[in-house]
DNA sequence: AGAGTGTATGGAAACGATTACATGATCTCT
DNA sequence: AGAGATCATGTAATCGTTTCCATACACTCT
């Protein structure tokens, strides 16, 4: 493939000039200029990246580590990280660690490796040596959705809180009392947060919680659904079911539709994180949807300010919740 | 960050001896290994990937240019990708080509000039100069999904023929006689190959398709809602709807619950493409599942045999039918 | 006219790895 | 014991760019 020494050869220049053209810089003249953009176009010349970055240390590319493609509110994110990176003139490459901490590892190592101009991570489980060490060797990373505590980077995540109040209001002002809920792995931040406030509301509102009405899945909807069998099986069932999030609310919609039960007049549930088909659903799942998009545009723009030594602060940004009929209906917001 | 040379210092050795023990040569005796090593730790050594691509002229890694992350079927192809690649010691790079030749264009062009060993292309719409270009000038391209014509370019896909005669089939033996079709675009080979096979298959089962009972949407939701809409406003509707991909089925079951219109009961509904919700709708989703994950697979060996100078064949993997209650019940297969 | 100021260009040294070739040491075989 | 093979290691060129520095020329100004 033609390079930069035989665009300067076709064109009669130095390879400086070429590079200068290349670059755009001003010190070139006009005639020369066109004289190499005509080399280039002959021999179908292509701008070597690898050899660009060796030499300015710099990649234009932004590493992405996400929980799970095939994960709608994972997809949505990458999706807008993509967007907005590619506006700033960056390409990511996406890795996939399938919540599982080597494999993250695995791609927190090729990125790092690949010399990524900075690193977005959404932390799977606890914190590997590899990311710690990363992260104290000052590489540029920042994380998403996920925190780990104990490490100071900067972060871009919602906050479910104050919409886990509002849904626990909800339900309890349709009349129902027992709210049993599937959390998420008491690793991740999100997990924990989740859990915490679900506590915290259920007191506000007076509600009483039974041991046997919490129990932690994984985020994934096997577990959701053998839970939500168990929470079934329990001599007093619960009223509603609230899922930790959407693919464990999935599973728990088979369970209850496998027994034949009627949501909401049997069991109600609702699901931490609103993905765009649950509106398709019979009845529509009421849900407390994450500002997916935004939480992705943040956290580039998050990302380019410590790549570009700007000040950074971490974001953080409201859930909301979305009443929609499966936890009953006759009420206004 | 330290580089080969500092851990040559730091260990008293050459760079090549470092090199070696990087690439685990066995030309080394087992102590210089052990010292080296040592080194590495001492001074978190990371090999630069960048300085090695220009040196080896191989990245390990894949491009990937997929129409959109957030349609379900990319995304499952995209993982499979990832997985396959991965396991093969490759990262992949996918680009989100949002279906729009340009930003398609945009992709090639920047993975083109990563110099990524291989790309594999979902192509949006007509060839663009840039792909005619890159695969003339000996680009290891395999195109995925979809095939472009009048190019030498292999590739990977599915036939949906023998399962859309299956359904056509499916139908008539439930009674149902007037079957209208949302089409994908013209310029899209899938789009083509599915129309045509609709309109065999109702032929094959002496079936009429009147000329207001095909239209082509852009395979995005709101097409197929618009469609959905002008077919039920016809004088005479039909009595089932089938879409050419799940966004617009999901576009037609829209405005189909939107007119309080029930299912199958008024009207059926049959998607091209399976997505794992289908199934948790009401009715469940009779649809056409592609083998999503093994097209994925399939095309990263494909493109790997192209790059590692074996020789390659096209493959075209079957769809099948996947019969729920959208368009009836009472029959088994 | 000579000094000074720009402007367009070229030469050559990096960037961090890999690898062909050279070298010296040790071993094996007759 | 010396020739040859084998082994561990080192030296230096190379990959395709960018960029610092030097240079040569054309102006302008006094």
């Amino acid at each position: 493939m033609a390079g930069i020494k035989d665009v300067a050869a076709h064109a009669g220049v130095s390879v400086a000039t070429v590079s200068r053209v290349l670059n755009d810089s001003p010190r070139v003249s006009r005639e020369t200029r066109d004289k190499v953009q005509a080399a280039m176009r002959a021999l179908r010349y292509r701008p070597n990246a690898v050899a660009r970055s060796l030499r300015t240390e710099a990649t234009r590319t932004l590493g992405l580590i996400i929980g799970d493609i095939l994960n709608p509110f994972f997809a949505v994110l990458a999706r807008a990280v993509e967007d907005e990176a590619r506006a700033a003139g960056y390409t990511v490459v996406i890795g996939n660690a399938d919540e599982r901490p080597e494999q993250q590892d695995h791609y927190v190592r090729t990125l790092l490796e690949q010399r990524v101009d900075g690193l977005l991570i959404c932390p799977t489980a606890e914190i590997t040596p590899l990311v710690e060490d990363g992260v104290r060797s000052g590489a540029p990373v920042v994380f998403l959705d996920r925190t780990l505590p104990g490490l100071e980077v900067p972060s871009v995540r919602a906050d479910g809180t104050e919409a886990i109040h509002d849904l626990v209001r909800h339900i309890h002002r349709l009349g129902r009392r027992r709210i049993a809920f599937i959390s998420g792995p008491e690793l991740l931040s999100t997990g924990r947060e989740r859990t915490r406030a679900f506590h915290d509301a259920m007191r506000a509102c007076g509600l009483d919680i039974p041991g046997e009405y919490v129990e932690a899945g994984d985020f994934q909807a096997a577990s959701g659904r053998a839970i939500a069998a168990r929470f079934l099986d329990l001599p007093e069932p619960p009223e509603v079911i609230f899922a930790g999030d959407n693919l464990m609310a999935l599973g728990a919609l088979d369970e209850i539709r496998s027994r034949g039960l009627r949501i909401p007049d049997d069991v109600a549930l609702a699901s931490f994180d609103d993905v765009a088909w649950f509106v398709h659903l019979d009845p529509p799942l009421t849900a407390i949807a994450q500002p997916a998009e935004e939480l992705g545009r943040r956290a580039v723009r998050v990302l380019l300010d410590r790549v570009e030594g700007r000040p950074v602060e971490s974001v953080v940004l409201p859930a909301r919740l979305v009443i929609r009929r499966s936890c009953g209906e006759g009420e206004t917001t």
